[in-house]
DNA sequence: GGTACAA
DNA sequence: TTGTACCAACGCATT
DNA sequence: AATGCG
């Protein structure tokens, strides 16, 4: 394999043979501490079911897993063929967690991997979830949100999507950070930018744009930071663009381009988020943020009824077609 | 959450 | 048998 | 070259 360097990252795809079947809905027992899960003919033990991963709300892990066994036909495809960076909570949404990226080992060898070169030489093999069966398996290892790349595994330097990552500065109330997203919108708009937001669970909101693969991810993080920076100097009372954080005006909305970076990940579209609430990273419409929503208003107990009644509202971030081409914005 | 290894 | 360590890492900006 | 940042 040639040598990685910043715009050049190999990477390797090892699949298994594929069933994907989209299930009926899997109901996992309440009254069993651990058992063995049999999903189109892939065996996936589950572990420690009753602990409390959210002790004051009576949420177990086995709750966690059944709300993804729940969301994973709207999930999935936005997991697929993409590597998976794990953040493990072994014990619930308020104890300690760890990064890993190794798919650990014993696992399941319907797992598949995207074995990604490193510029230092390192080669890791992370997960990729292509199914319920590999989704409660990540779930079981105590991932509570999920952040997988921007890029598929076949191209990892090439994302499929832009994206505004909104953080509300200390002392910035969320009604900015609504308002940051629709000036964000705005702007994209005039590019011609077609753009879905959603909340993060946490304190912000993410803004997708979905691109013609292509661009490298440097290439796009190029555009977001021009992009965010004008927002910035149009909206000085409002936005704010700048890295460091001491030098960040308190009270403001930083759009933050800098996650537009190769390796970097965010929580994923219906992740649920170790929040006190166990709130969900929910899409939203343009006219919901006009209206006004809260951050709480998504939690792990009422997205699935949403999800039934909307669907997946980020379906456009799947489509193969409609998506921006940056080619004409690139230097 | 699960393994490896030391005590 | 129990206890503890381990489990990631990028690249750009600033200095 | 080292540190800060997310
Ligand atoms: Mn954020
Ligand atoms: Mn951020």
């Amino acid at each position: 394999m040639a040598k990685a360097h910043r715009d050049y990252h190999p990477a390797k795809h090892t699949a298994a043979p594929r069933a994907r079947a989209t299930h009926r809905r899997v109901e996992i027992p309440k009254d069993a501490e651990q058992l063995e899960l049999k999903l189109s003919g892939r065996e996936v033990k589950l572990t420690n079911l009753k602990k409390l991963f959210w002790p004051e709300l009576k949420i177990t892990k086995r709750d966690l897993l059944q709300y993804y066994a729940d969301v994973s036909s709207v999930l999935l495809p936005h997991l697929q063929d993409r590597a998976m960076v794990m953040k493990r909570y072994p014990n619930g949404a308020a104890g300690e967690f760890f990064f890993m990226k190794r798919a650990p080992s014993p696992r399941p060898a319907w797992i598949e991997l995207c074995s990604i070169e490193h510029g230092s030489g390192n080669i890791i093999d992370f997960p990729i979830i292509q199914d319920l069966a590999a989704l409660l398996w990540v779930i079981n290892l105590g991932c509570i949100d999920l952040n997988q790349w921007y890029a598929r595994c076949d191209d990892v330097d090439r994302p499929d999507y832009l994206h505004f990552d909104l953080d509300p500065v200390p002392g910035a109330k969320f009604e900015q950070v609504l308002e940051t997203a629709l000036a964000v919108r705005e702007a994209l708009d005039s590019l011609g930018m077609p753009s879905y937001p959603k909340t993060t669970g946490s304190k912000g909101i993410h803004i997708y744009v979905p691109i013609l693969r292509g661009p490298t991810q440097k290439q796009i993080w190029t555009i977001a930071k021009e992009i965010a920076h004008v927002l910035a100097s149009a909206n000085p009372q409002l936005i704010t663009a700048i890295y460091k954080v001491a030098n960040r005006p308190k009270g403001r909305v930083l759009v933050d381009y800098n996650q537009n970076a190769w390796g970097r990940t965010l929580a994923s579209i219906y992740s649920v988020r170790p929040t006190p609430k166990a709130c969900v990273s929910t899409p939203v419409k343009w006219k919901e943020i006009e209206k006004g929503i809260k951050i709480d208003d998504f939690r792990i107990d009422n997205v699935r009824k949403r999800i039934e009644k909307l669907g997946d509202l980020w379906n456009p971030l799947l489509d193969k077609r409609k998506r921006f081409d940056l080619q004409p914005y690139l230097k």
